[in-house]
DNA sequence: CGTATTCCCTGCACGC
DNA sequence: TGCGTGCAGGGAATAC
């Protein structure tokens, strides 16, 4: 479940191995992802040189002289480099062959991810309209208390939502919030600006460090072994729920917050 | 406009 | 052992 961590950890990890590369070939296995891969995209990619990847959100974006490939690793995606030889597995979607003899290869078993064609000089429009970068100095706890003013949502959903800032999933809602020591289940509008600051400089925290140890995992990223998950042994709340806080010990409390698991300390979080 | 709900999809944990 | 069920989740689409 690629969350932004993962995601930049992904980034990182492909960057040596397709910038300054050409695309020789882009083979379609399964074009139907959570929406349809642009049936031209294979033409427009072949004989560019790949120049770089950056990452929006959890986009990761291919750049080449036409355009972009917008790819989105949605639930279950990875995308990784592997020997052109390397047989294929089950779900094993898309191809883009490099000149260097390997393959950049995209596996997704829910078909949940996206991958998407973003012509040079315009904005793809699911990269419109989206909230600042969480380690960008755009990000902090002023620009959360302000857009929060007038919202009845709970703050855990207005903290997954992408206008307010992207790239914060359930995962890290839940983590931020037991950092910064605010219930779920509070009103956005309702928090307070010295407590979005606590709440800024978590998210931030936690998604820093976060990448910082998927980087240590990284060095060859040609490796069959996938992408490195995460550090179960350091959450504090997700997936915790009736287990005992790791601060005061008492039961952690469990709940659906907008559709999503939710687990919280009722003592330590207010 | 904001908020709540539904849906997409497969793998896995669970109970019988 | 094997089957059915429910859940997980990002985020777009839909309904209000």
């Amino acid at each position: 479940m690629p969350e932004l961590p993962e995601v930049e950890t992904t980034r990182r990890g492909l960057l040596p191995h397709v910038a300054g590369r050409h695309v020789r070939k882009v083979v379609l296995r399964r074009p139907d992802l959570r929406l349809p891969i642009p049936p031209e995209l294979p033409k427009l990619l072949r004989g560019e040189e790949i120049h770089g990847i950056t990452r929006r959100a959890k986009y990761l974006l291919m750049d080449s002289d036409r355009g972009s490939a917008l790819w989105h690793l949605g639930m279950s995606g990875s995308l990784r480099v592997l020997p052109a030889d390397t047989p294929l597995r089950a779900h094993d979607h898309v191809d883009v062959e490099l000149d260097s003899g390997h393959v950049l290869r995209f596996n997704d078993p829910r078909r949940f991810g996206l991958l998407l064609w973003q012509p040079a000089g315009t904005v793809h429009p699911l990269l419109q309209s989206l909230g600042p970068e969480p380690l960008s100095d755009d990000f902090d706890g002023d620009h959360l208390f302000r857009l929060s003013r007038g919202r009845s949502a709970p703050v855990k959903a207005f903290l997954m939502d992408q206008a307010a800032v992207v790239g914060v999933g359930n995962i890290y809602a839940a983590e931020a919030l037991f950092a910064a020591g605010i219930a779920p289940t509070r009103e956005a509008g309702k928090v307070s600006l010295d407590r979005y600051r606590k709440l800024a400089d978590a998210v931030r925290a936690i998604l820093a460090h976060a990448i910082e140890r998927g980087g240590t995992t990284l060095r060859d990223f040609i490796s069959p072994d996938g992408l490195p998950g995460y550090f179960e042994q350091e959450l504090q709340v997700y997936g915790r729920g009736g287990e005992p806080c790791r601060v005061c010990g008492r039961k952690l409390r469990e709940a659906r917050i907008g559709q999503r698991a939710s687990v919280w300390c009722s003592h330590c979080q207010k």
